[in-house]
DNA sequence: AGTTTTATTGTACACTTGTTGAATAAATAA
DNA sequence: TTATTTATTCAACAAGTGTACAATAAAACT
């Protein structure tokens, strides 16, 4: 990889901090090109020699956000003390917490107006997680990426309840629930 | 519930096809109110007497279709003769045939230009249906609100799957899946 | 029928959008 | 340093956006 100019770092970055300064005055949607350029001191044509729309741009963000939830993956985690249930691997914990962590960004990717993209985004992440730790041991005749859509989806699904709910459960209690579920279907039928 | 004015039902219906027209030629992103408005003959002062954006046009469509779904609910099912698993409810296969039937609908939906509302919009819709046949005799320390939205957002996530694979499976062999998915968990652990 | 109500139209406005081309500035490379 | 490359700027363009207001047309109501 070649030597990053100079120029289109600042650039970027003007960029970026003029769009977390605006996203704290108001929602994505309500943002124009303008607005953003008036506000990084950057010429619109300029923006669009690097972004073709400002989800563009914040996809820049969501990719440096996942990525922090990527990275908690690789560290042996300290949060949770004893694992109750066996069939539950620590990735879900994990994921909850990151959502905490980063709730003010998560309110923005969850709001109705923004592109299905970055859900799709936050959905191929954790399958990817989840995807690390699959049972190895599984019928030849289930068809595994469906499996995994399924268990992924159904994550983000609690966490959709979360985001309705105005994140107003601890991650902890989400995780608890998810013990729950799971073993919902480990009784005798 | 007074008396529509035959006016407003003239322009929503002009608008209607006309967004339909479009959609045949274009994508949803591509297509313009002005564009909207020249193909429906109907000034463009007009449409933002109704909707704010193309996608509370859209939204219309979108509630008309997913009422489909609703209705399908009433009637008794045909197109299975033998549900295999006791488990196993008559609401997914339905789902499924639903979205087959609506393909062509359902690619704008899933396309990731396209705002979360739609998402939300099935989501709910599913939530509703999967709720009607709410098992009673759950464990009281789970949330249920929780656990419809892991079990509503999880068969989504076939769903997603499905439009992913650009719609190659069938209905039915997602069902069965489907069924494959909720039996592991019933194996002894 | 005539009267009232209101949806629609046409026009205008300030603004944003996405794109172009030439001029300029700032980076990298020799 | 000088030469070369290229990112950025500036101005301008046709198009779309969202809104406002008076004029008009077409409903509904009595």
């Amino acid at each position: 990889m070649t030597k990053q100019d100079m120029r289109i770092v600042k650039t970027k970055n003007a960029l970026h901090h003029a769009l977390l300064d605006l996203l704290d005055e108001k929602l994505l949607e309500d943002i124009s090109v303008t607005e953003i350029c008036r506000t990084a001191n950057i010429n619109r044509g300029t923006f669009y020699l690097h972004y073709a729309q400002i989800e563009d741009l914040f996809e820049e963000y969501f990719k440096e956000i996942t990525g922090d939830l990527s990275r908690a993956y690789q560290e042996p985690y300290r949060f949770v003390s004893v694992l109750k249930v066996s069939r539950l691997n620590s990735s879900t914990i994990r994921i909850f917490h990151h959502i905490q962590k980063y709730e003010h960004f998560y309110r923005i990717v969850f709001s109705k107006k923004v592109p299905l993209m970055y859900y799709y985004l936050l959905f191929e992440e954790i399958n990817r997680l989840l995807l690390q730790e699959a049972d190895p041991k599984m019928p030849e005749d289930l068809n595994a990426q469906i499996h995994c859509a399924y268990q992924a989806n159904a994550i983000i699904g609690i966490i959709i309840e979360w985001y309705k709910s105005d994140f107003s459960y601890s991650a902890d209690y989400l995780n608890d629930q998810l013990v729950k579920i799971l073993n919902l279907s480990h009784r005798p039928s």
